[in-house]
DNA sequence: TGCTTCTGCTAAATCAGTTTAGCTAACCCA
DNA sequence: TGGGTTAGCTAAACTGATTTAGCAGAAGCA
């Protein structure tokens, strides 16, 4: 094992040539009037001697890095964080590029840290991350230079990435319909905050859009909903027993996400009724849980990975302004069925 | 907002002294004979322009780049890989470093890749992560360097973290036995796989003799045991149904994992039995569905975001040989009760 | 033959820091 | 008065690349 690592002056010399003809012949410049013996050599030599370029060096003097940084608020709470990164990984690879993250974790001394440590490293561009898709203020360090908010958006001109949730609240309330759903369709997880204060939330009153546009396409409308505090379990546990106690019970229920449809699927089971022949259920999301429940759940996926993947893509593109909606594909699972006859 | 980045030399400039003299102050070098004077300009200089180092100048000549690696095989699979990212993440901040991600997928040409994308940006060491808990074999590149097996152990002497998952096979089953349970305790997830071949899990094996070291203790053990082909909701599913059937019916269970427990839940909940009034059941990893569970599942959690810290810790104490076992603590929720009397 | 043009290549500057080696002036002491 | 310290500071080398400016020799042409 060599101990020291081969730097351009060692190829150069290897190949009888000089560091400058090396780096133009190992960078594929064009234009240089160098002969082809003196290309075999530096490849030879550069190969011979395992040479890789130092990045540091480079890119002290070319101002590029070929590092990307992914800030975001929040990384642990959600598996979908995973997801965002994964894509942006590979795209990042794609590319030759490599990523540094970082999180805040909601605190803005932690975020200034953040981004001065990757300013510092003489990053190519910022991907700055929320974990839920929401409206957020960009932080004036990031305005001069090449970011993308991925999954957040912001009054600022910046290019953004995220999920198509108007759509999605179509395509779920369809999906109902389709079935022959009609009058007697619920929704659980109505919430003022998230609905009205797109700091909070963009997905809500997106979905919600959708909803009812798709509803109203149908002929119909919701028949009655549902508020919940948050979007956990258990209030998709109790939203679903107070509608269990109304009069009339739905033929389906739309659930704002997965967490709320499997609350849900926990006080059906309690009231002894099954999914899908005495309620259909759909949800948005497709978190893991959604496969694992019996019967599988149908719900609109978030498209993390190509999330993140696009907004690589977008980075490296250098587009000034540009508002990516990914759609939500509708992952169908048993949870739909015709509602059963009167 | 000034678009050209301050240099020490304009810090020097501005104070009226050498760049070395400003670097000595700056760096806080002992054995200078710098003035109180010169350390006042200095200061005031740099702050005044809003001076940040250039890491990559920096680095390349000091071969620190502040920088570490965080290479994984899968970071989106489970939850669990953001937990240690962040963990890791945190103790970097506190260290004053910062994180490269790559993730290998598992496949040698993308490791190779990744560990090189490293290495070309000077990084100052290597976490070396795989998602579930094994033994691997260490890619030579990283040998000579300062590197942490994180969430793995190799037959090398490099460092690595663990979680304690004997201790907490131990915990779990104490548990079942201080609540009164004695004969009838079963076990779901043996999986001959994951307990012989250590490249495929060492929790399996260590968690089993956890659990029979504590029923040994307790003068017990256990009644009987279901193999399971992996560790997912449907295979816990169907390892409950068999076990309803047999004559006896166990007072307690325990799972080799959440998701098991989970499959199991659904498979008492379609038998009309109740958790814990007709069985109590305990398990490993505290996923988040572990909480989400009705009633809450008792589950010694998978102190990943702790892991991630310690690797880091690890890493920049230079350790060159150490094996760190992290606790599992068991998160005591409502699935474990006294058994039903005969 | 003398001038220009082209071919093939290189020396040296540059990026932004750290580090080595050493300089100058003041001071101490005999 | 002169030699040795010491305090306080700096010039220049160095890290490993890229890039600018330009040189030597051959070829082309009149």
């Amino acid at each position: 094992m060599s101990h020291r690592r081969a730097t351009l002056a060692d190829v150069a010399k290897r190949a009888g040539l000089s560091k400058t003809a090396a780096s133009m012949i190992l960078n594929g410049r064009e234009g240089t009037r160098l002969s082809a013996e003196a290309h075999r050599r530096v490849f030879a030599a550069a190969a011979e001697l395992g040479y890789r370029p130092n990045v540091a060096a480079r890119s002290l003097r070319t101002q590029k890095s070929l590092t990307l940084a992914f800030i975001s608020d929040i990384v642990a709470t959600t598996r979908f964080a995973g997801d965002m990164i994964r894509g942006a990984l590979d795209a990042a690879r794609e590319h030759d590029h490599v990523l540094l993250i970082a999180e805040t974790q909601g605190d803005e001394s932690f975020e200034q840290y953040a981004i001065e440590a990757m300013l510092d490293r003489q990053v190519d561009g910022v991907i700055y991350a929320a974990m839920a898709t929401r409206q957020l203020t960009v932080p004036a360090t990031l305005l001069g230079r090449p970011t993308v908010l991925l999954n957040a958006a912001s009054t600022t001109e910046l290019p953004c990435v995220l999920p198509d949730d108007e759509q999605a609240g179509y395509a779920v309330a369809s999906a109902l319909t389709e079935a022959g759903h009609r009058d007697r369709i619920a929704l659980i997880g109505r919430n003022r905050l998230k609905e009205r204060d797109p700091e909070v939330s963009l997905a809500a009153s997106a979905r919600l859009r959708g909803i009812e546009r798709a509803l109203a396409a149908a002929g119909t409308r919701l028949a009655v909903s549902v508020s919940c505090h948050d979007w956990l379990p258990e209030h998709g546990y109790a939203a679903m027993r107070s509608l269990l106690r109304k009069p009339t019970r739905p033929t389906g229920v739309i659930c704002m996400n997965d967490r709320l449809a499997f609350g849900a699927y926990q006080a059906l089971a309690e009231a002894g009724l099954r999914v899908p022949q005495d309620m259909s259920v759909v949800s948005f999301d497709d978190d893991v849980i959604a496969a694992w429940l019996r019967p599988g759940l149908s719900t609109a996926a978030l498209p993390h990975e190509q999330m993140g993947r696009r907004a690589v893509e977008l980075l490296l593109s250098g587009a000034k302004t540009d508002r990516c909606l990914v759609p939500m594909p509708l992952r169908r699972r048993a949870s739909i069925d015709s509602p059963a006859p009167q």
